[in-house]
DNA sequence: TGCCAATTCATCCTTTCGGGTGAAGATGAA
DNA sequence: TTCATCTTCACCCGAAAGGATGAATTGGCA
């Protein structure tokens, strides 16, 4: 886990040094020809017939506005690693309800899920077997499964136990 | 969960757009600063030394890199929310050689995660139900446990399988 | 008060599971 | 080659699980 991680980040940092490269010499021949074509244009239009001090302005405004948007585009986004972590598990009502399983049926199933017999949980919850057959089969059909095995899968699908 | 989300938005949103403002006036002030600075200094000492291209060339050079600095600073870190979901189960080599569980029985035990029957995994591996039993019981034996519940809890322990 | 659902328990029966033992072929390392 | 392990399958037996049905008790709601 730790050699993934550490090599998908060196991968990072390799591939975004090249890419920086790549954009860095793009923007500077973009910055280039801009400063061509305003000498172009300059003799030919504008240094006679402006004060100097507007053709200067211009200049300054059209080459922060180049440098903004080469700035953004320059910067791959910073990444911000948000994990979700485990939930706590919160009992879904809505398909207790759904499901129509009741209140001992859920009892019966976490049991179940722990890997007890239906003996150990008759004991555990002070029943008789019968009893908790009783339940294990309504689970069954609550959970449209065949066996207990796949009612804890379900169960846990569910989330109607941890 | 989706109120939280939505609400969370609009105060990054509503916090942003607040921040965007006060930094944009802020770099538009230094911006109007850096240029008056220029005029100054224009008239005083550069205007008769040197050729206007390079002065061009400079003022070019210099708003660019401050239009290029203020981008960057204008702008809050983009989030990439990266969900570090499932990790993509890997099989614990270690706990499969210390439990000393063979790989047929491993099938046998996926399969037996999946809460089919014996007898359904019999027919899916193309195997007689007797041999599916002998897996099963060594798989009991080799991970400790008593009921196939418990052998698919414990195999979810020991990262055997998903 | 009467009804309904949940809970409890029972009996009968079939299927599945789990334990024990044995054994034959395949594979691979010493 | 020999030996250990894996894989496959078989038979037997008891325990557990699952299905079907019936019935008594209880608690809440109309």
């Amino acid at each position: 886990m730790r050699n993934v991680a550490s090599a998908s980040i060196e991968q990072l940092i390799n591939s975004s040094i090249f890419a920086c490269m790549r954009k860095a010499i793009f923007y500077g021949l973009i910055l280039a020809l801009l400063i061509f074509a305003l000498k172009t244009i300059e003799y030919k239009f504008l240094v006679r017939e402006l004060p100097i001090e507007i053709y200067i302005g211009i200049i300054a405004v059209m080459f922060s506005v180049l440098g903004i948007w080469a700035g953004l585009k320059l910067t791959r986004p910073k990444r911000v690693i948000v994990r979700v972590a485990q939930s706590p598990f919160v009992l879904s009502e809505d398909n207790l309800k759904s499901t129509g399983i009741s209140r001992r049926e859920l009892d019966v199933l976490e049991l179940m899920a722990e890997g007890l017999s239906n003996q150990e949980i008759a004991d555990r919850l002070f029943l008789s077997l019968n009893t908790v057959k009783t339940h294990t089969s309504g689970l069954f059909i609550k959970l449209d499964v065949k066996r207990r095995t796949q009612a804890v899968q379900k169960g846990k699908e569910l989330r109607l136990i941890p």
